[in-house]
DNA sequence: CTTTGATTTGAACGTGTGTTCAGTTAAATC
DNA sequence: GATTTAACTGAACACACGTTCAAATCAAAG
């Protein structure tokens, strides 16, 4: 045998990927070729078929790594505090996880109606996943009595939704630090689900 | 002379912009094609160009249309009861608006990125305005002691990104009216304000 | 140094793109 | 009924698309 399984490839995978990751974020799905990803890996566009069956795929694995990745660091916390406590440290969680990858978030939200049916129901399950997380601190709140939320199921998505929201003009540079900005959403959040 | 200025004119145009809003919303503006929009109205692709100079043109017509009736109907409601009244109103306005547009939401949302530069200004410069309406009602609200809020600018972001949240799930036939609806995000609205 | 096979190239495939325009159609005016 | 012209067709333009694959390349193993 010569040459070990993945000598480029394991350099040349990982940068497909990101290349397209950008591009999609910046274009869209539809309106970047695979010509264009293949450039700025510094290959010809037959080369990105060995990382990929077709472009719908490499969408779908983008999409679906970082559900995944967002599940697997929630998960990876164990808040402490109670639902108030667990509601704080969720709020400070999503702001801080969601700025840092803003192109997997903008694609993963963007171009879910360019995934295949049975690949948008698996990314559509990770994202109810990710909701029902929320949703649990919220019944949990309620039973402690320190929230009043008429329904967790849709006060989770407005409160999801709201969060999401600091990746539209959220700057690394801009006036505002990252935290000051958790401050003013926790705060806002803590009120808003406040019994 | 004959014909009078647009007799078929009258009411291809409009269909035109019907179909495009409708295919822009489902599938992208970069994944549909002169000739399927056309194939919807019942025409060939050639007799778009009647209605409107470019594809590009097209979509930003449809995005400006929009934010301006957004604006003008916010415009044309006088609410009464000071800034908790006026934030109420806006609250209900928003949901009630949006909902009932939902296309032409989501197209204005997501395909900012295929405006040219000139055209993405003005687009942004009408959604600022929008803000700016609700900066100033938690401005007010903040003079009056009825509001607590550290930052009107980005509580206004996060409002309306919670409020527009409502399109992503919210569906005619579905379990909640928009009645109820509209009373769920007000009541989280209020309190996440609220003095 | 030769062998081996993973990796990449480069050309080709059929199909679809936005846009243009000479020519046809048909409704409204005189 | 003849005339006018807005509205539309249908074909063409040059170019770009996703994908395939035989051939070339080249780093590591023997």
């Amino acid at each position: 045998m010569a040459r070990t399984q993945g000598s480029h490839s394991d350099i040349t995978g990982p940068r497909v990927r990101e290349a397209a990751l950008a591009l999609f974020a910046q274009h869209g799905f539809a309106a970047v070729s695979m010509r264009q990803i293949a450039s700025a890996v510094g290959v010809q566009a037959g080369a990105l078929y060995n990382y990929t069956p077709d472009k719908q795929t490499l969408l779908y694995d983008l999409m679906r790594a970082h559900m995944e990745d967002l599940l697997a660091a929630w998960d990876s916390q164990t808040p402490t505090g109670g639902a108030l406590g667990a509601m704080e440290a969720f709020t400070r969680f999503h702001i801080r996880f969601n700025t840092r990858r803003a192109d997997a978030v903008f694609v993963s939200y963007m171009e879910l109606r360019n995934l295949s049916p049975e690949n948008f129901e698996v990314i559509e399950g990770l994202r109810r996943d990710y909701e029902t997380r929320l949703e649990t601190i919220l019944r949990q709140g309620a039973r402690e009595g320190v929230f009043a939320v008429a329904e967790p199921r849709i006060a989770s998505m407005a409160v999801i939704a709201m969060l999401t929201g600091v990746n539209t003009w959220f700057r690394e540079q801009g006036r505002l630090s990252l935290a000051e900005v958790e401050e003013i959403y926790w705060e806002m959040v803590r009120k808003s689900v406040a019994a």
